[in-house]
RNA sequence: GGCGGUGUAGCUCAGCGGCAGAGCAGGGGUCUCAUAAGCCCCGUGUCGGAGGUUCAAUUCCUCCCACCGCCA
């Protein structure tokens, strides 16, 4: 890539249906990251983020909320909003599915196949439960039942549109044969020519109205809305505007598309064959990400596992987790998120490496008192001329691994030349230096080759660790945005006023808490039993629950099926006491419920919940509280 | 079941035909400007297993095992 060039980036339009995770924020950070690094390259930039907010799953979390679907979206679609404010997260433009620019261009799109002949009326059958409101494939089905409602389903034909992406199979393998970066990394372009050796089917784009009204409706089909997949990946063009727009004909021919590797299929299949059919361009790229697995570590033991991960950004600061999930994932593959993998990284580079350096040389600098003079290329050692050509190396080898995404291997090369820094301290001792009024000239260029790599890391590191770098640059006297233009050496003036800047990144002392929690561990492997800090309990939501119904589980000797009422809503829990317990034994009485676990599948039913009960040799209890407390009541 | 991927030092991974590598962790030494940070030194590990191709295989091929992904 040149500078100067256009480019145009999206992280996928996020589902409202949920609320924002850390796979959600590793796609918005290394987005922003990304847009910062073109910006810095002078660049014309252009980034997008927003919320997909239509959809049966809206429509039903709405209901269960007593809101409408439209204030559900409003209020959810402002969490993410609020959460790339609080991360320090940019982006130009935030659409939602639900706005009438982005309306407007599904019309229009929809309207145009329509009138090409691309869609027509078709009939799709399916096992649909009233319940559920959906179909379930055969495979789901138990008995001939919804498995979750334990329900008869009813067979069911309806008429849809179907979009005819069939035709378009022969087309996209060969596009994407001739077009070998349109999906990358490479195992996901392979994952997708796999996938397309097996006949491709049409694509239902619409929903009866009679089951769902939360959608745009179709111009041609009243009766339908249109299905929420053809709806959102269309934001990725109505944001510029729609086709015909300046800021698409601009924009559009750049556009790199970021995703994760959960929604590769319609951004792979779906996306490129609507976009044929429409006459649109083919994205250019398509950047897919892999997952974090919260398991190993400390958290697996915990409750929370997604939300604590955010809460690292309060503890730690946004750049320190910034830094780590770039840094310690391999872009295209999974990787494990730890609080000690975490911790680990930010004492070890961020505060050993880069926080020490900056904090050792700008002490040096300014108990020198400043760094007086610029000295010639010539006077300088080779060390020094090793240091600035290894700078100027680094900038092309950044520029060429953000090209492919690669913001591991960008950070490892900064953090080779972090390392060549702090053996160049060593060895140039300034320290020695400045006891000897004869080695002053000696002394100010070993200072001026700091000074100057501090202003360099600070313009290469702001799109990695933005507050960090603007902190780096500020302590040598650069003021303003920076650009890539000034990462050149020799750029720094004489007499630049240098700050001492310490405590960049403190490292996290944990000595003390290690040790008490390694002997709790050895504790605990004699008991057989693992203490844990009070707060951590504090994360299990214990609730008093009412137990409105309770039948067997058929097929099974252990499981009950209950369904409890926690005074404001009611839900089904799983409990594997058949054996001991009578359905009539427990109906009307009061449990204990954790009600915050993870819901589980047992014979195909959702439990949501987990009800506690005692037991020894054989026999089993469930506790009940020995006064009458409301539904819903905390247990603590 | 089909297709594909992965398996290399305690951990995370790079290498992918020519004497086994990095970072972290661990051990030893050293400086004192610095955030008890830095710097230097220390790694024979059946490169998952068994065959094969080759002058030469961790690297290519076949089979097997384990794990993972996509599809059914």
């Amino acid at each position: 890539m040149s500078v100067g060039d256009v480019f145009y980036l999206t992280t996928p339009i996020y589902y409202v249906n949920d609320v924002p995770h850390l796979g959600h924020a590793y796609t918005t950070i290394l987005a922003d990251a990304m847009a910062r690094w073109h910006r810095l390259r002078g660049d014309d930039v252009r980034s997008l983020t927003g919320t997909d907010e239509h959809g049966d799953k809206i429509a039903q979390s709405a209901v269960a909320a007593g809101v409408s679907a439209q204030q559900l979206a409003d209020r959810n679609s402002a969490v993410f909003r609020e959460t790339w404010q609080r991360l320090g997260l940019g982006h130009d433009d935030f659409i939602r599915t639900t706005e009438e620019r982005h309306e407007k261009v599904v019309t229009a799109i929809l309207h145009d196949l329509w009138e090409k002949g691309e869609i027509y009326l078709g009939k799709y059958g399916g096992w649909y439960c009233f319940g559920c409101e959906r179909f379930y494939t055969e495979k789901e089905i138990v008995d001939g039942q919804c498995p979750d409602h334990r329900r008869p389903l009813q067979w069911i034909e309806e008429e849809n549109y179907f979009f005819k992406m069939s035709k378009y199979q022969g087309w996209l393998i060969e596009y994407i044969d001739r077009h070998p970066d349109l999906i990358r990394p490479e195992r996901y372009r392979n994952e997708i020519l796999g996938f397309l050796r097996d006949p491709l089917q049409d694509l239902s784009i619409s929903r009866p109205r009679t089951r769902l009204e939360w959608g745009i409706p179709l111009p041609f089909g009243d009766q339908y809305v249109t299905y929420v997949w053809f709806d959102a990946l269309i934001t990725y063009v109505s944001a510029l505007g729609g086709p015909g727009a300046p800021a698409f004909e601009k924009y559009w021919p750049h556009v790199h598309h970021l995703i994760g590797k959960d929604i590769l299929k319609p951004h792979a299949i779906y996306w490129p064959c609507m976009l044929k059919a429409a006459g649109i361009d083919v994205f250019s790229h398509l950047d897919v990400h892999g997952f974090w697995n919260i398991g190993g570590g400390k958290m697996s033991k915990s409750v929370g596992n997604v939300v604590e991960a955010l809460a690292l950004t309060e503890k730690y600061g946004n750049d320190a987790f910034r830094y780590f999930v770039m840094r310690e994932m391999v872009f295209g593959l999974d990787a494990d998120f730890s609080e000690e993998a975490f911790v680990a990284r930010l004492n070890a580079d961020l505060a050993n490496d880069l926080g020490n350096l900056v904090s050792r040389a700008t002490t040096l600098i300014v108990n020198a008192g400043g760094i007086a003079r610029v000295p010639a290329a010539a006077e300088l050692d080779p060390t020094e001329t090793t240091i600035r050509d290894r700078f100027a190396q680094m900038v092309t080898r950044i520029d060429r691994e953000m090209d492919e995404f690669a913001f591991q291997r960008a950070l490892a090369a900064i953090w080779e030349l972090i390392g060549l820094l702090n053996g160049y301290v060593d060895f140039a001792r300034p320290w020695d230096l400045a006891k000897d009024p004869a080695a002053r000239p000696r002394l100010e260029r070993v200072l001026y080759v700091l000074a100057e790599s501090l202003r360099f890391l600070g313009i290469v590191l702001m799109p990695f660790i933005p507050e960090a770098a603007a902190k780096i640059r500020g302590a040598v006297g650069a003021t303003g945005t920076p650009r890539l233009a000034e990462a050149v050496w020799g750029g720094l003036g004489a007499g630049a006023p240098v700050t001492r800047l310490s405590g960049l990144f403190p490292r996290i002392e944990d000595k003390k808490g290690a040790a008490v929690e390694r002997s709790a561990e050895a504790a605990g492997a004699a008991s057989g039993v693992e203490r844990i800090k009070k707060d951590e309990f504090a994360r299990l939501d214990l609730r008093v629950a009412h137990v409105v119904s309770a039948e067997a589980v058929p097929k099974s000797k252990k499981l009950l099926r209950l369904t409890v009422s926690l005074g404001d809503h009611e839900r089904t829990v799983v409990a594997g006491i058949a054996e001991h317990y009578a359905p009539a034994d427990l109906v009307g009485t009061k449990v204990v419920i954790v009600a915050n676990l993870e819901p589980a599948r047992l014979m195909g039913i959702e439990s949501q919940g987990m009800i506690l009960a005692g037991s020894a040799d054989g026999h089993l209890a469930v506790l009940r509280p020995d006064r009458d407390l409301p539904a819903g009541a905390r247990v603590s």
